[in-house]
DNA sequence: ATAACTGCAAAACATTTGCATACAG
DNA sequence: CTGTATGCAAATGTTTTGCAGTTAT
């Protein structure tokens, strides 16, 4: 739940700068006004409601610096970026959040998050076995939350 | 590894068959040309490489038909799609192969398949926590083989 | 100064849709 | 026969790209 106050997000600002001058790219207004527009995401974002966010508050990017940007940031982990089974991808600011997987609801896309330790033991094992570094992990499970305010929730099966 | 002989696929068109019955739906030459494509592949494909794979065979079907068809076997449970991280979809027969996951080699983009007991007690924990009945789930390792043929091996670090 | 960055609009890409025709039940 | 499935081509939605103009360093 990334809350993030403002010396947190001095130090993720200048984790960016370091990042852009070692590689000797350029620190422009646009990509500090996205950076600043991601962290203050309390939830999941997808790359357009991220653009008419800036638009909505007067920072005029265009999609393409949008884009660019988000493949810095993810460079840079301070971004991380999900795959949930629709096409469209959806992103989160890392910083300073423990590594985490989601649960989601198929029936109103709502996300959760939930981390156990297991996740490493497995990757562990597995990179053992496969002679593999294993750079990082996606977990995610699928089902129906029992919320009584959930849409779409499917009917009793009337034979099971 | 889905190496289905021919007495494994008669269940295979049965299952598809009954399914079709059960909810009124039609019984096509192209549904089962698709449903027999499917199952000689020995390994996750797309579904523009099934269509290709389709005409090769001059089975002659429209992607329109290969994307509905995909779907209704999905519903059947006898193709399980992935999404790794591309934003195209991939596919695998699912008869009579143990739910297995994923871990991906970033470099070569070759995929392998393994089991790890402890997901299952993972999902029933989340479950629990989060009240939800979880369906499903998607574990993918990502990261980099260590065999010598690996394309896009990265150069050891010069520093740090 | 100058190479990198930006915005724009067009292109690319996977997938879906609409509609006229074909055909399974 | 009838309504469902098909093929085609056009539409969709997301992301990428090319290029002329702008700007950080």
């Amino acid at each position: 739940m990334p809350i993030t106050n403002q010396i947190q997000f001095e130090e993720v600002r200048d984790r960016f700068g370091s990042f852009l001058r070692e590689r000797q790219l350029r620190q422009t207004p646009e990509r500090i006004s996205i950076l600043e527009e991601i962290y203050k995401a309390t939830d999941h974002f997808d790359a357009d409601e991220l653009f008419l966010k800036l638009q909505a508050n007067d920072v005029r990017v265009s999609r393409a610096t949008v884009y660019n940007t988000l493949d810095l940031l993810i460079d840079c982990k301070l971004v991380r970026r999900h795959q949930f089974g629709d096409k469209q991808a959806k992103y989160e600011p890392a910083h300073a959040y423990a590594q985490h997987d989601h649960l989601i609801c198929e029936d109103c896309n709502q996300l959760f998050e939930f981390c156990d330790p297991r996740i490493q033991g497995i990757q562990e094992m597995v990179a053992e076995i496969f002679q593999f570094d294993v750079i990082r992990h996606s977990l995610n499970l699928y089902g129906h939350c029992r919320r009584e305010n959930c849409p779409n929730k499917p009917a009793e099966e009337p034979n099971g």
